[in-house]
RNA sequence: GGGCGCGUAGCUCAGCGGUAGAGCUCUCGCCUUACAAGCGAGCGGUCGCAGGUUCGAACCCUGCCGCGCCCA
């Protein structure tokens, strides 16, 4: 037994067996988590469930956390809010169907395990079934001592090591208290998640959602992957304009350019139409410099007269305005730059064998010196290159200029390149009910400025491959034009292991045979469906009926733009739905400094040692406090508040079930009320109820809380102070004290249970059976609601005034008082009177008067002599 | 450059047309039989600036200034 927990023996005459003598927050989590663990406490009923109406069960899109990653305060809080909202409709009688996911899929795995094991995937080895990871991971941190592994040994690891992660994950949500139920948990690398994106996956390109395409793409060399446009930031960097001659019959054409190496590149110059100091070039045509090739000088609006000379040269390709003027203007194609960053070898057809060769195999930086050598020599190169700062494209997790390269890519349609898709899928943005309201307009504005498609295909090897083969030709070149797909019967499969019916495993990679198509899906291609996953769309369609589409999608305002919306391109085509009703969007935890906390910066606080230093009721108060959408600073002294709270919680439980409230009967409860205070705090409670109710049905649990709060130190502090000496007794006055003591804990234990699970749980096993969690959320019903609130606000007033003479004495609360005048308005006079027992017990009153008066209710206080000290 | 949000007490934030609020901090008290990891009391603000609407503006409107985020 726990030795917290009084015995009989030494339990407080007239307290409950079980409460114990002096109650602590500590170690309530170890004994609560275990134990709705054992009672399935939160667990979802899937048979009543089906039974059910569909309003009478809410379902929740959980996040799932990086697995790869670790987790923050900032995850505690954000994950804390979701639960108070699955507690609430828990107790609103609802089948709350709230799973979690682990996301193990995609670059941050991949990355872990190369760092953790010191290994590097080399797809081109042979699987070693006999494979061990070498122990001495730290060792191996510098990329070339990594030790290379074949693409199915790297895989095993990732499954491995994120397996571990997870368990780590899983104590560390019990012990925040999440109330997931933990018999419902996915992994995005799952056969079964695999198998849903593969069947969506197919879904999607049966119907022409999906499509491959050779085109130019913007790409990471370092990682040597295609990246989407969601995963794009600009950065500032320096660089230089390049005042280059271009050859005309009419002499030089001037243009300014920051990467004068693309001149090989080079297909058109281009101005705008307006510009009027090149109306007489559009239609002609120049020669580049140094290679001597005839370009067209064309007219486009994208074109910046202000930038520059106000004439740009269009190369393919240098930024996403060249892909857009190369599209829109049908220019030829004279790619130079290859997968690995480096200019490529031979030259495009058309441009001469030499100066290329100068640059041929050199890297941007140093193939940009070399041709401005080059300029400076031929005299094309017009003055000094002049400094600048810029915005750059980066892919966000990546460290080099992204350069553009032509590959075959698979896309999903998005909107990007079609009006009436784009529109389509605003006007489902306005179906969702998002939580902030203002986050829409995120959504709004990340649609209309799509530019293309949304490029699903990663040249990655931990992610979920592409269900597909190509035949090879008699020259063994893959026949792109169809596809083998695989058979649905047959998902997940894994190209690069599996065999496409109708070949053997000895055909792979042969003339006449076949190869897989090479690619994995976007980390975000596969979470889109994390609604389908978790809801059973590809394992139990009858479940998936019932919970879909969900009731609420929890996440960060960071990724609105990509996983939100992904989530909704899939459902709208798959379903023709949204695949939830409420967006709810929470804020950051922001360090001291305002600045997001991330791991990766250094600012970020370890969950499990606030946890235990607070306890997790504290922290999850504190989580409380931050309004959805509202980023918060973390501030440890915001945390002792909450235990100050948790505290109060246990101790006001303990004293009113002591003082006789534990053995009243609620059914019966209002009847015995009978006196005005009683009846006035507990109509005063009904409203706080309603309230309550009211912001948790809008998703503000930080306004549930407050009023909760807010009337709770109230109860303590001035009702609780002005009933105890009359609870004491034993008369009908005393039992009216006593149920209305016993009616405003259970109320308020449920009123604060979806924050605070642990000691309202605590508190609520001493003196009833079963969960408090699934107990049933109050309602103003069950409170008397006649009571004059007024009674108790005139009483408090009152007695504060009493304290405030004493405290100004410098006395004990407890010194006597020998007259007190209440001076009060003549509508207050009957309250004061009705109270003026309490008063006088509470104060240590000897002779009550009260007068009528005008103003503010004034206690004029003479206190009696103090015994010398 | 566009969009969104935010500027209220030293700090964190409520309030969003009717006499400026809470918690923390700070100060001064109090062994008070639920709680000293507690309790009581107090100090503290021209509500970013400037106009306008109104009998009345922290709140509504306009324009600035500052901060943050998202997107170009």
């Amino acid at each position: 037994m726990d030795p917290r927990i009084a015995t009989p023996d030494n339990a407080a005459p007239g307290v409950l067996s079980g409460v114990p003598d002096k109650p602590s927050v500590d170690g309530l989590e170890e004994k609560w988590v275990a134990r709705w663990a054992s009672e399935d406490t939160y667990g979802f009923d899937r048979d009543a469930a089906l039974q059910a109406p569909r309003e009478q069960i809410y379902s929740i899109d959980t996040p799932p956390p990086t697995a790869s990653g670790s987790l923050h305060v900032g995850h505690v809080f954000s994950y804390t809010h979701t639960d108070i909202v699955a507690r609430y409709q828990r107790m609103r009688g609802k089948h709350v169907y709230y799973p979690m996911g682990w996301d193990d899929n995609g670059l941050p795995t991949e990355r872990r395990v190369q760092n953790y094991y010191g290994v590097r995937c080399d797809p081109a080895l042979p699987y070693d079934a006999s494979f061990e990871p070498p122990g001495d991971a730290a060792a191996a941190k510098s990329d070339r001592a990594q030790l290379p592994l074949s693409r199915r040994n790297f895989v095993e690891l990732c499954m491995q090591l994120t397996e571990e992660d997870e368990a780590e994950f899983e104590k560390l949500w019990r012990r925040v208290g999440l109330s997931v139920d933990w018999s419902n948990v996915y992994r995005t690398i799952s056969e079964s998640s695999r198998a849903t994106a593969q069947r969506m996956f197919l879904q999607n390109l049966a119907r022409g959602e999906a499509y491959a395409q050779e085109a130019p793409t913007l790409w990471d060399v370092t990682f040597r992957t295609a990246v989407a446009q969601a995963e794009l930031e600009d950065r500032e960097r320096p660089g230089a304009y390049h005042r280059i001659a271009f050859h005309s019959a009419d002499g030089p054409v001037f243009i300014e350019t920051t990467r004068p190496e693309l001149l090989p590149a080079c297909v058109a110059l281009v101005a705008h139409p307006g510009d009027e100091r090149y109306q007489p070039l559009f239609g002609k045509t120049v020669r580049t410099p140094l290679f001597d090739v005839e370009v067209p000088v064309v007219a486009h609006r994208l074109a910046e007269p202000d930038k520059g000379s106000g004439i740009a040269m269009i190369c393919t390709f240098g930024d996403l305005n060249d892909v857009t003027w190369w599209r829109e203007l049908q220019l030829p194609t004279r790619a130079i730059v290859g997968w690995d960053g480096r200019i490529l070898a031979d030259p495009p057809p058309g441009v001469p064998a030499h100066p290329y060769d100068e640059l041929a195999g050199k890297t941007m930086f140093s193939a940009q010196a070399r041709i401005v050598e080059l300029l400076r020599e031929s005299g094309d190169l017009e003055g000094e290159p002049k400094q600048i700062t810029h915005p750059v494209k980066f892919f966000e997790k990546g460290e080099r200029p992204l350069e553009i390269v032509t590959t075959r890519q698979w896309y999903i349609r998005n909107g990007g390149r079609d009006a009436d898709l784009r529109d389509a899928l605003i006007a489902r943005g306005r179906e969702i009910q998002w939580v902030p309201e203002h986050m829409r307009h995120r959504y709004d504005n990340w649609v209309e400025g799509l530019n293309g498609d949304w490029l699903i295909s990663r040249q990655r090897f931990f992610g979920v491959p592409f269900p597909v083969w190509y035949r090879l030709d008699e020259s063994g070149e893959p026949v792109h034009d169809e596809p083998i797909l695989a058979p649905d019967e047959a998902l997940p499969v894994d190209p690069s292991s599996d065999v496409p019916e109708g070949f053997t495993e000895d055909q792979r990679g042969k003339p006449g045979g076949f190869m897989a198509d090479p690619d994995v899906m976007d980390t975000w291609a596969t979470s889109s469906l994390s609604p389908q996953v978790a809801s059973g769309w590809d394992t139990d369609p009858e479940l998936f009926a019932k919970v879909f589409p969900m009731d609420q999608r929890p996440q960060a305002h960071d990724i609105i733009r990509t996983w939100l919306f992904s989530t909704v391109v899939r459902a709208h085509f798959e379903h023709g739905t949204v695949p939830w009703s409420h967006a709810t969007i929470s804020g950051f935890v922001v360090d001291p400094d305002r600045k997001k906390m991330s791991k990766s910066k250094g600012n970020a606080t370890t969950p499990i040692d606030v946890l235990e230093r607070y306890g997790t009721d504290a922290v999850r108060w504190r989580a409380a406090g931050a309004r959805p959408g509202a980023d918060s600073p973390f501030d440890e002294a915001q945390m002792k508040v909450g235990r100050r709270l948790a505290m109060k919680i246990l101790n006001i439980g303990k004293f009113v079930l002591g003082l006789g409230a534990g053995s009243v009967d609620l059914s019966s409860a209002a009847t015995q009320i009978t006196e005005p205070i009683d009846r006035g705090m507990l109509t005063a409670l009904a409203a706080v109820v309603d309230e309550a109710t009211a912001a948790m049905e809008a998703y503000n649990y930080t306004r549930a809380l407050e009023v909760a709060e807010t009337f709770f130190w109230s109860f303590c502090d001035d009702y609780v102070e002005l009933v105890k000496s009359r609870a004491y007794r034993s008369d009908d006055a005393a039992a009216s004290a006593q149920a209305a003591l016993a009616l405003a804990l259970s109320v308020q234990l449920r009123l604060f249970a979806p924050v605070l699970p642990f000691v309202t749980e605590e508190v609520w096993s001493w003196w009833q059976t079963g969960s408090v969690h699934r107990a049933a959320w109050p309602s103003a019903g069950e409170l008397p609601a006649e009571g004059d609130p007024a009674v108790v606000t005139v009483a408090a007033a009152a007695l504060s005034a009493v304290r405030k003479a004493k405290s100004d004495a410098k006395q004990s609360m407890r010194a006597d008082v020998e007259t007190a005048t209440v001076t009060a308005t003549a509508d207050q006079v009957p309250l004061v009177e009705a109270v003026r027992s309490d008063l006088v017990d509470a104060g240590r009153i000897q002779l009550l008067t009260i007068v009528p008066g005008e103003g503010d209710l004034r206690v004029d206080v003479v206190l009696a002599e103090t015994p010398e000290a």
